[in-house]
DNA sequence: GTGTTATAGTTGCCCAGTCAAGTAAATTCT
DNA sequence: AGAATTTACTTGACTGGGCAACTATAACAC
């Protein structure tokens, strides 16, 4: 029943719960805000805005992949949703023929901006207004520094037993 | 209210950036490091977790659910997966026919144990060494804080800590 | 008792996103 | 130049999990 001395502490499991917690519900209800008032997934959203902040309105697939953190095949299925919508449109790129440039369309960016007082409400209810400025930052900064990988051990083999 | 009327501020930006981002990256390398080294999904594991520390190590299936803040059809689902490895058996429960109790068989708490110390330490290498003290304590109390519906929710969301 | 409503789970259907394999253009090697 | 390799996606097969509809039991009304 008691804890084992090599075990989390019991801060560390609770940052561990409140972690696991926060990762199932914050994307699931700004998501669910996100479409009941404007019919946009939220990755479709975020995808959108990334694609108005860039030069020329225009990412490469694997830009969109990596500011959204998925997969390139996830960033190609994200892309197809918002092509089939006319949101945004894909270009052959004139300096590299293999790939893709996506670009923001009109109606694309109109939608985006319908969208945002939306997301930026949501954003405010569900998170924002219940942070002051001391743990928006800490929480900005220890966010940012969890996750990736600490020394790239990528060629790691396979585990004892087969 | 805050001195800007329309958009977020700089920081709430970058807060909402780090916060998808810890989203989308944080349960996908702690999946992973578990899969690999364990051949465990995360959800599995958790949903382990609280049966071994449920009393008589039984919960029903709904209990699972809150406790994964998943639905209760996704319980479900996941229960079936750990049956079908026979890590959990399914009671009906002598109380109330229309449910069972999930309960941790043997193989399943040898299986939880032995995955343990692997998770810890994905858990210490990916998140927990790059917090200090206080980070964790203001990380893990704003975490909490965020998600569930500021309007009609149950004041039982906000945790007491000791 | 019978009928009605509420509750606990399960199941069918669907969708987003992952992985691995495939395709096509670009780059490097010889 | 042509072959080999690398890059930049795309696609097929699959998985996890959500929603809504359904089943079975329980509880309440009469």
């Amino acid at each position: 029943m008691a804890h084992h001395n090599n075990g989390m502490t019991r801060d560390e499991k609770a940052l561990m719960q409140a972690l696991s917690r926060a990762i199932s519900v914050v994307p699931r209800v700004l998501d669910a805000d996100l479409q009941r008032d404007q019919q946009l997934p939220l990755t479709d959203y975020f995808a959108l805005t990334y694609l108005s902040e860039a030069e020329g309105q225009r990412l490469r697939i694997n830009e969109v992949a990596t500011r959204l953190s998925m997969t390139i095949s996830g960033a190609t299925r994200t892309v197809n949703r918002l092509e089939a919508l006319e949101l945004v449109a894909r270009e052959r790129s004139a300096s590299d023929g293999r790939g893709a440039d996506v670009v923001l369309t009109d109606v694309g960016l109109k939608r985006l901006k319908a969208a945002w007082p939306s997301h930026r409400d949501s954003a405010r209810r569900r998170v924002l207004d219940r942070l002051d400025a001391n743990e928006l930052a800490v929480l900005t900064k220890a966010l940012n520094s969890i996750g990736a990988e600490p020394d790239d051990f990528d060629s790691t083999d396979c585990p004892p037993q087969s």
